[in-house]
DNA sequence: GCCAACGTTGGC
DNA sequence: GCCAACGTTGGC
């Protein structure tokens, strides 16, 4: 028996929209391309399937939550890196010592009205969210079960 | 497009 | 091991 945690899970939908995952196979994603080490460590580390994620619209207009999604696997290795024609691919990463993990992401639901950064922002209890933090740049983020709850509640 | 904040690299 | 230089992120 397991609790089940909560993260955040940032993308620029220029690259890759909750709308794409939405299209994709079985509405499943691997979350390729992340090269920092303490969002591998929580992918890597801290994650088990099941656990809730809140989908982040980066760099984009506005910036928002604009669904939820489930960790859809344990953690593997990321085969971008060992790809040289990849965006991702890493020279020093070899398939029997891989530097970067990663884990599928399956959707669960797109919000009707996206939760932008600014309604987050001016929302009590959400102070603490590590996102809305100045200077916050790590794409995947632990979530709070009442950060959790809240944001549910403001998309119901 | 700007630029502050952050993470990584590499010379020493 | 320090830290300046550099590259990236991401809100604005």
């Amino acid at each position: 028996m397991s609790v089940r945690s909560h993260w955040l899970m940032k993308s620029e939908p220029d690259v890759f929209s909750i709308h794409d995952l939405a299209k994709a196979p079985n509405r499943s994603t691997p979350w390729e391309g992340v090269r920092n080490y303490q969002a591998r460590n929580y992918m890597r580390d801290r994650m088990r399937p099941g656990d809730g994620v809140l989908f982040y619209h980066s760099n984009a207009h506005p910036p928002a939550i604009v669904g939820t999604a489930v960790v859809a696997s344990a953690a593997y290795p990321d085969p971008t890196q060992f790809d040289p024609s990849s965006a991702y691919h890493d020279p020093k990463s070899t398939p029997e010592n891989p530097r970067w993990m990663l884990v599928d992401v399956k959707l669960d639901r797109i919000f009707t009205k996206p939760l932008t950064r600014e309604r987050l922002a001016e929302t009590t209890g959400l102070e603490t969210m590590v996102v809305l933090q100045k200077g916050s740049r790590l794409s995947i983020t632990p979530v709070t079960p009442l950060e959790w709850s809240l944001v549910l509640e403001l998309a119901s």
